[in-house]
DNA sequence: ATTCGTTGTTTCATATATAAAACAACGTTT
DNA sequence: AAACGTTGTTTTATATATGAAACAACGAAT
């Protein structure tokens, strides 16, 4: 325009991808729990990646350690080196290490299996987990993923966004249903969230699964902002909420703490994020 | 060269790498426990890749949910997205689900805390882990390594290799040293592992750090091959060895049994491996 | 103030990764 | 046994990712 043409960041994010890296995460990600073998035709017709490609990306994958053969056959699996990724993370991060005694103390509390989770996006994905001993305990493993909308640990993480960003969550009105609980418009979401952030946890005795109850509360860090939630699960029915609700409050607090939260703090300051 | 030529397999693994993603896997894991923020210079330099590459390559995974800008510099972390991959492979792997409560009876057995790990190369990898609940705690996590050669745990599952199978791994006869009990040559090894192959498990006061002692035992699958060994770590002096010998290899016994292991088999029939 | 070395980002010629096509080898079906 | 569809691997023209160079913007050093 004028003299000089200001610099500004790019605006779309796909402008500097580079497509071997990216296809090459598309196969990582399409190994799982159900599917923890798979051949490179059945990628290539999956991903819709040319079968040559798919054969050199899997073969770099294998090279680097991340993928290995099954013993005779063509098929891989995921390597170990995948695991060195996923545990320098979890132990890159502050919170976990300092989460894992609280949720103990909270699972003995209570009895029940705790939690500590995160939101990636519309999900959120448990990162630490403190078994109960009795028989009923949870089986979430570390790195499962929830939808946040539709889990109690998700909506107290979500009462922390403004309209703004949860409409960035969530640029469609309609939500997906788990069950018949679950609010189905972003609307009626926001409408729960006001209530779960007004209380300052959340609570039901049946809202992902039937029969399965839970209590959730937030974790802030020093900028007072939600960055993890901590929640116990038990059986429909037999609960004494009350009592239960304070245990996972003051695990929260603990942590909150912990981690530098003061709750003196205005929540207005932090309304420049 | 006559009439038709025969095509075998590539001889040189590096023939069909694609670079894009070969590098962008070098920058996942140039992030561990003691750098967990990195910027693109710092890592253009250490891997001596132009600094445009490792902007797109960065951007890339950045965008593909493995890495996450540092708050409000350009630094990166790990992102979320590579927890997922970490616990897939984990739970793809039967051993690790029922070596779990094996683990935890060892650990109440003895009080100590009780590891399995499998091997990857040269280096062991901790897998599951149950740390007693005394003050003296493992400190290890899940995705730790260690060198094979110079560790309890390392030695049984490197017992199980041929000769040719071990040259394989060590190339070269000299061996790097962690302590003093750490054998610094090939046949120095070869001669400690017939040791551990015969007695069926191996045992040191302070093999790796001084001060700490480890138990450790092979775990089989049907194929009668070592995949896997589990120890338990004390510290020195007040032990009674032969007691927890049997409760390891009682753990192991049991685990093997799990994964249809059966002793009957003549250890012949495995040669063709 | 001015220079210098960084850094984040962009551009562009060209080295190179890619997709299509073909090959060899296999297992099924006919 | 012939024909067919798979699959693992290789080749090669060409579309494209890359590295060098340059820009803008910053901070530190002079």
């Amino acid at each position: 325009m004028a003299k000089t043409t200001p610099v500004e960041p790019s605006q779309d994010a796909e402008r500097y991808i580079v497509p071997g890296l990216q296809r090459g995460l598309q196969i990582l990600r399409a190994f799982d729990r159900q599917r923890t073998q798979l051949g490179a035709p059945e990628i290539a017709r999956e991903l819709g990646i040319p079968r040559s490609t798919v054969f050199r990306l899997m073969q770099t994958l294998e090279y680097s350690g991340l993928l290995e053969k099954v013993d005779h056959s063509s098929e891989y699996r995921l390597g170990i080196g995948v695991l060195s990724l996923g545990f320098e993370y979890l132990a890159s991060m502050e919170v976990t290490e300092l989460a894992r005694p609280i949720l103990d103390r909270l699972r003995d509390e209570t009895g029940f299996s705790s939690h500590l989770a995160i939101r990636d996006g519309t999900d959120m994905v448990f990162v630490v987990k403190s078994a109960a001993k009795a028989t009923f305990a949870s089986s979430v493993t570390i790195g499962t993923r929830f939808p946040a909308h539709a889990t109690i640990l998700g909506r107290v993480m979500l009462a922390d966004l403004t309209d703004t960003e949860l409409q960035g969550v969530y640029p469609i009105d309609k939500l997906p249903r788990y069950s018949d609980q679950t609010p189905e418009t972003l609307p009626a979401l926001k409408k729960v969230l006001k209530g779960d952030a007004t209380r300052g946890y959340a609570f039901s005795a049946a809202y992902f699964e039937h029969g399965i109850g839970s209590i959730a509360a937030p974790v802030r860090d020093s900028s007072g902002r939600v960055i993890a939630a901590i929640n116990v699960i038990f059986q429909d029915g037999k609960v004494e909420k009350d009592q239960y609700i304070d245990r996972v409050l003051q695990a929260t607090s603990d942590l909150s703490r912990q981690l530098n939260y003061h709750p003196a703090v205005n929540k207005q300051e932090r309304l420049t994020g």
